[in-house]
DNA sequence: CCTTGTGAATCCTTTCACAGCG
DNA sequence: CGCTGTGAAAGGATTCACAAGG
């Protein structure tokens, strides 16, 4: 959805789709459980209805792999668990680094499945000085300051941030400048950043938006209004209790 | 990306594209920026440089709207926030339940971008003993055997799961049963649910192997042709060339 | 037989480029 | 003029449907 902008046409090497790409640590996920319950081989069917798409995609995405099945039988689990992970670049692991340790930031560091997945936090940053040293998830929060260091010691290639929307293009462009090729991004800001640098974005309140749109046809399906003259009393005004706690704050 | 499975054909009465509906959100946050700073108009240039996407995009999506912009102008800030609003539904505001108050819970009831975008957080909801009256963002737990009963007094239709995977498809099927239609996943896990539910997902580990594709490919540029520009300071943390091989080879 | 792998058809999205209008 | 709104072209992604192969 959201990398870096116009990079080059394509990669050459074997150019995987982009939605493919996307789906592969789904498939990943539940080839993983088939492989804890030790199922030997599944079928692009099963599979598919294990990670909730249909099975023609799912085999055209494998296509794009090359020809890990077998006809008649189906594919081999463990082999596609391997194949995959290593597609995706996560047979080695990534140090990342974790910016802004609010809520967020240390739901982040507590959540189990960055380390299960070839990722390893290899530091909490935070600006606040009180946090220094106070450990979160069993990682000590460095100061900002330390940040290029940080980077640099550890190899970091991977960066989030989970600060709030104002320091985030900030801290961006010290993750950049200190060698972060990769960002993946929960503050509610379009970052800019240089070619050749990734950003991934999630955003909390956009999906809860595009959820309510569809809420809203559903609720208004029978006896479709179409008498909404319009109002235009945008009295919308952005509303009081901003301010509050950290974490993330809205636009 | 993951509404529910093919419910009607199209939404009959002025088919927006999913694409669209996915960026409103993100119009709407630019605009709320320039209505707070009082910038009366804005060029679709401007406006899509502010939300990160290209102009043609973004008057194509508009287009979609209804014609709200002026030739030679541009388009009235205050007049689309409202439009947009009003399409996205949030004109009215939309009471949502969160359950499984961990670290991540916990910071999306802290998350400001919810209650200023017309959600309102009606309950929290846990299924820890020791959690229920503890409150947290202001709100006190309850309890899930509440669950049912708090959908119905507060008339929720849209609900955020942040528990353990192992919980969320119980819980989806409890929200389901009491009425929710909109659900919003943060478990690791696909949920299954009835024609009419729309389920929306956040996985934050997919999105970090999505950006580890891209990072591995980054890594494996150079020695090509074309000297990138990028000075890709990686430190080559460790890692011999390909990882183990897992037992299991294909036939 | 059964299930994969894949051309071809279809559908959706993005981009182009320019006519049309304030 | 400048900028919107939009047909038309181009590019992706998904689905179909079936030949190929174990």
């Amino acid at each position: 959805m959201a990398t870096g902008r116009t990079h080059r046409p394509a990669t050459r090497s074997r150019g995987i789709p982009e939605a493919t790409v996307a789906r592969l640590p789904l498939y990943l996920r539940a080839l993983t459980a088939l492989s804890e319950r030790s199922v030997p081989t599944v079928s692009s069917e099963e599979l598919a209805a294990a990670a909730g798409v249909n099975s023609a995609k799912l085999r055209k995405d494998f296509s794009y792999l090359g020809s890990y099945g077998t006809r008649g039988v189906g594919y081999d689990v463990e082999y596609l668990v391997y194949q995959i992970s290593r597609e995706l670049g996560l047979t080695q692991d990534w140090p990342v680094v974790i910016v802004g340790i609010g809520n967020l930031g240390a739901a982040l560091a507590n959540y189990g499945g960055f380390a299960s997945r070839g990722f390893r936090v290899a530091a909490l940053i935070d600006a606040d000085p009180a946090m220094a040293g106070k450990p979160v998830a069993g990682i000590p929060v460095q100061h900002t300051d330390e940040l290029e260091k940080i980077i640099d010691d550890n190899g970091v290639s991977i960066g989030v941030i989970a600060t709030p929307a104002g320091a985030a293009q900030q801290v961006c462009d010290r993750l950049v400048a200190a060698g972060v090729t990769s960002i993946l991004n929960f503050a509610p800001t379009v970052l800019s950043v240089p070619d050749g640098v990734d950003v991934r974005k999630v955003d909390l309140s956009i999906e809860l938006q595009i959820l309510a749109f569809h809420e809203q046809r559903k609720a208004g399906e029978e006896a479709a209004s179409e008498a909404d003259a319009v109002p235009l009393a945008a009295k919308e005004a952005g509303k009081g209790p901003d301010g509050d706690v950290p974490a993330v704050m809205p636009a």
